[in-house]
RNA sequence: GCAGCCGUAGCUCAGUUGGCUAGAGCGCCUGACUGUGGAUCAGGAGGUCAAGGGUUCGAGUCCCUUCGGCUGUACCA
């Protein structure tokens, strides 16, 4: 038997305290601002049965490749493929499992607003920042008709990206419809097109405008009409559209300008006669009053033609956050974030189970994604839980030590007692480099006066940059400051006041 | 999934047309500077050169395969 060789699999990671302290104060704060908006908390489980999913092919009998599958072990291995529970799988999202939710428990009080984090996985390939497993974190209101749930989704998205320190032209929400989308492709010819059939022009349309942001406008035409070469050569084949087709959807692309009522006004004539084109229209003229109303300019949400959201369950408004201030990574490179928020509205995601029409909307942010911008942002990490390092020069003395950080932890200061080995340099380098604010030191000298020394170890920081000898460095004991052991308490409150 | 590039110490990398015991900086550990972080100084640990196979007198260097990473492309709830 050969040893094991210690890994992880493939797109899978150990997450430390350096990382894991910041996902966890920003997980606080998202939380805060859903709970502010009258949100409740929801868990469900991490696998569900490939159907309610919705990720089942029917033509092949399988699931989707996209997602982590794996067969029901309580069925036997000779189940029909027609068998419903024959398929289980690792949730790839928190929006199917929450119409699985809805449709499931009829007595929910609508409206329905819950907020949900956790872990989805999806089985495709990794890149940087990019996981088989990430957290999702996602707010959505189920029961709510109106573009008002829309315009406040907006709303909250802002909130979220403000409280974690982004300010206003440090992100932009993008507004589109999908009924817009879809009249726009009516006008064009492609109306009687199921957007979701696989090869079909309509959807291939919708992902060529959906790369607008990495293909460029010009990108976007080639793949209307024959199709495009990329540099390495590969070709991908387009939509072949006629000439007048691609000349309508080349207006659509550059229909947005910075007003939104003007982008409104810009959409309604190129959707022209189609009923469903102008219902979309409506539905952002209503958001872009709502936020206004609300001070919401759009300097902080913009409509946007461009924004698709893929092939997705979506139904109406749809919008995404995304961060634009310019972020520089350690080694000097300018960074896009892009999308970090993503969400709209899905209307038809329950009647998939009962056939009740119950429309809802909401919105998922990529926990890890944020994190990263949010990393280099602030690029000072701490990952000391506590405030206090009580240093044990004297072995023998352990107990006073411990007792020592027990009454400072009574008092309201996080401690920790330094346990392992080595001398009192070794011990306050380790509260250096995790980062402590304060290391107490008592040593026998210490305990026969009845005081303690009070080291502040970011102010000594500070000051080592203008010591220049170890002679001065050690005679100045910097920072340091001797205080009876009765008056701890105090003098560290009135240090962090 | 497809295509191209890459994989040398914990990290960033050097390693000449294949040629002695594979190196540096940073980090880490130990110690000195009388019981004190930084700086300085002196030591030390750490590599089956991603893994496996092949060519060769000889492979970190050349060839094949696998795994992993990066870039582009496809898909993306």
């Amino acid at each position: 038997m050969t040893a094991p060789v210690p890994r992880c699999f493939r797109g899978f990671r150990d997450v430390f305290a350096g990382d894991l302290l910041l996902k966890q104060r920003m997980i606080e704060t998202v939380r805060a601002v859903y709970e502010r908006y009258g949100f409740l908390p929801l868990e469900t489980p991490a696998v569900e049965f490939v159907d309610v999913l919705g990720k089942f092919l029917p033509e092949a009998g399988t699931p989707d490749g996209g997602i982590f599958s794996f067969r029901n072990p309580d069925l036997s291995p000779t189940a029909p493929d027609g068998d419903p529970d024959r398929w289980l799988a690792l949730r790839y999202d928190l929006t199917a499992p929450l119409a699985r939710v809805v449709a499931q428990y009829a007595d929910l009080q609508r409206p329905f607003r819950r907020y949900q984090i956790g872990s989805v996985w999806r089985y495709e390939k990794p890149g940087p920042g990019r996981f088989r497993e990430f957290t999702q974190f996602d707010f959505d209101s189920v029961g709510v008709p109106g573009s008002a749930a829309d315009a406040e989704a907006c709303c909250i998205i802002c909130d979220v990206l403000e409280a974690l320190g982004f300010g206003a032209g440090d992100y932009i929400i993008n507004v589109n419809d999908r009924k817009i989308l879809q009249g726009v492709l009516e006008v064009s010819g492609l109306a009687e097109t199921d957007i979701g059939a696989e090869g079909s022009q309509a959807s291939t349309v919708l992902r060529a405008i959906d790369k607008f942001d990495r293909l460029g406008r010009a990108g976007v035409v080639q793949l209307l009409g024959r199709g495009r070469k990329d540099e390495t050569g590969d070709f991908t084949e387009g939509a072949h559209l006629e000439p007048s087709q691609i000349e309508k959807l080349e207006a659509y692309l550059d229909a947005k300008v910075a007003s939104r009522s003007a982008v409104c006004d810009r959409l309604a004539g190129l959707v022209g006669s189609s009923p469903i084109g102008a219902e979309g229209v409506q539905e952002l003229r209503d958001i872009d009053r709502y936020l206004t109303a609300l001070g919401y300019g759009s300097d902080r949400v913009a409509f946007d033609p461009i924004v698709v959201r893929g092939l997705a369950y979506y139904t109406g408004p749809v919008f995404e956050g995304v961060l634009t201030k310019s972020i520089v990574d350690e080694s000097g490179q300018a960074r896009q974030f892009g999308s970090v928020y993503g969400g709209g509205r899905y209307d038809t995601l329950v009647e998939r189970f009962t056939g009740e029409r119950v429309p809802a909307t909401g919105a998922s942010v990529g926990v890890d994604r944020l994190l990263e911008a949010m990393k280099l942002l602030d690029g000072a990490r701490r990952t000391a839980t506590a405030q206090v390092l009580v240093t044990t020069m004297d072995k023998e003395r352990t107990a006073d030590y411990l007792a020592l950080a027990q009454q400072l932890r009574r008092a309201g200061f996080a401690t920790e007692v330094y346990l392992g080995k080595g001398a009192i340099g070794k011990q306050l380098k380790y509260a250096d480099k995790l980062g402590y604010r304060f290391a107490v030191i008592v040593g026998g000298d210490e305990f026969a006066q009845g005081v303690a020394q009070v080291k502040d170890l970011q102010l000594g920081k500070q000051m080592a940059d203008s010591v220049g000898s170890r002679e001065e460095w050690r005679k100045g004991q910097p920072a340091q400051v001797t205080i009876p052991l009765g008056g701890l308490i105090d003098h560290l409150r009135g240090s962090l006041a």
